[in-house]
DNA sequence: TTGTTTTAAATTGTCGACACATTAAAGTTT
DNA sequence: AAACTTTAATGTGTCGACAATTTAAAACAA
């Protein structure tokens, strides 16, 4: 447990947003081991830092549902069950749907370029790659991102990208999971966003619903 | 400003929760003021507690979207707009529209019994107050988390109750709503539990969304 | 050895104090 | 009098220390 810096994120103006996201991404990545303690004396001098920086950010993590604090027993990083996976499945279906919905009705010009843009470079590395796309815990991810983003909802921006997502990319980390949908995934993400493109806002939500309750029927299969 | 005595809720362990909830409650009820500033020092010396106690439950507060702080610049209850508000009704289409359906689904018959007593107690009031019903600020609510509750994802019910509606009652004691729908709202809310007790995931979905449409055109007419 | 008390160490919750940044007021110059 | 400087006052960010609780270890009894 040697000393670590911290990551000088752009955003980063106090000592106690730095010690957040930088906890919050060591968590993500699986550095801070789901279900181990967290000891507040350690992590502070492991960060230079005193006990109530670093309190004032676990109160910020806890708050993101990345880690559990009970009085006077400290706080642990979450353990993400198989329901819980299951879970966040079903609240990104009816998210993500509502984010296609909106996208297609709001997309600016430019959102729409951005996704095209982003389409034709998955379509590289799916090319490049055969098969094994999206290998990396964050593969493809860029794609649900934009979508939301297009969606022009800031609450559900930020719901999703601020909140749900860390969680849903713990997971990948965790279960280091290679998508074996990556070629109809990827059909799927040029299908949605065609119906953005129409602005066929009943459409888009109705395949994107249909894509994210793919993955999660992928997912189940293999957790069994 | 007088001193306030701490309500000691049930799960109040340590200081700094109370504080939280407490908190929290005058946020959404509107004691303290949309906008004003939040001064630390104040505060602090308001609940008897030390500015730390207090900052703990600012990160919460603020991970909670109730308060914004800036560096240097302290917090400030957040103003919530009409876009904000519309934003709001979208995402609650999309989360309980998926409570519905999956409460059709996993519904145990004690949660059934239990939105089927709410419904006869609101016809009740219905009948008494002809009309005025759902006058509260928070009226008829209930009814919206029994059926998140009953959707039996924990994910769900912590992003609704614990969460978004939160920022519902803020809206509502700060526009003093009183629903104008009163009668075809209660109307609507039977027909989705109907479809709840039919185990029809989809028509239940459908429902809800109509409801929470209807109930966001309705208001977005008001506001103009 | 096993199980129970007692004792000690470590950890959490809370507090007050200091350094720096921001804001308000007082003073100066044009 | 208006605008800019300078100074004081207030407020935020951070830290170290103390009290209370929990956990670990030691001492003891069965």
């Amino acid at each position: 447990m040697s000393d670590v810096v911290l990551e000088p994120v752009a955003t980063a103006q106090s000592l106690s947003q730095r010690l957040f996201e930088t906890l919050r991404g060591e968590i993500v990545e699986g550095r801070l081991v789901a279900g181990s303690k967290i000891s507040e004396p350690e992590l502070a001098r492991r960060f230079n830092a005193s006990r109530g920086s670093l309190r004032e950010a676990l109160m910020r993590l806890e708050a993101l549902g990345l880690i559990e604090r009970r009085v006077n027993l400290g706080a642990r990083v979450v353990t993400l069950s198989r329901r819980d996976l299951l879970e966040l499945y079903d609240v990104r279906e009816a998210l993500e749907g509502m984010a296609c919905r909106l996208a297609a009705a709001n997309r600016s010009d430019t959102d729409l370029q951005a996704l095209c843009h982003l389409l034709a470079r998955h379509e590289q590395q799916q090319e490049l790659q055969a098969g094994t796309a999206y290998f990396q815990p964050e593969g493809g991810f860029d794609f649900h991102f934009r979508i939301v983003q297009a969606s022009n909802n800031s609450l559900l921006i930020d719901t999703l990208c601020n909140q749900l997502y860390y969680r849903v990319r713990m997971y990948r980390y965790q279960l280091g999971m290679v998508s074996a949908r990556a070629q109809s995934a990827f059909r799927e993400h040029r299908h949605i966003i065609e119906a953005i493109q129409a602005q066929d806002g009943e459409l888009a939500e109705l395949l994107m619903r249909r894509h994210i309750c793919a993955s999660r029927n992928n997912i189940e299969n293999k957790l069994r």
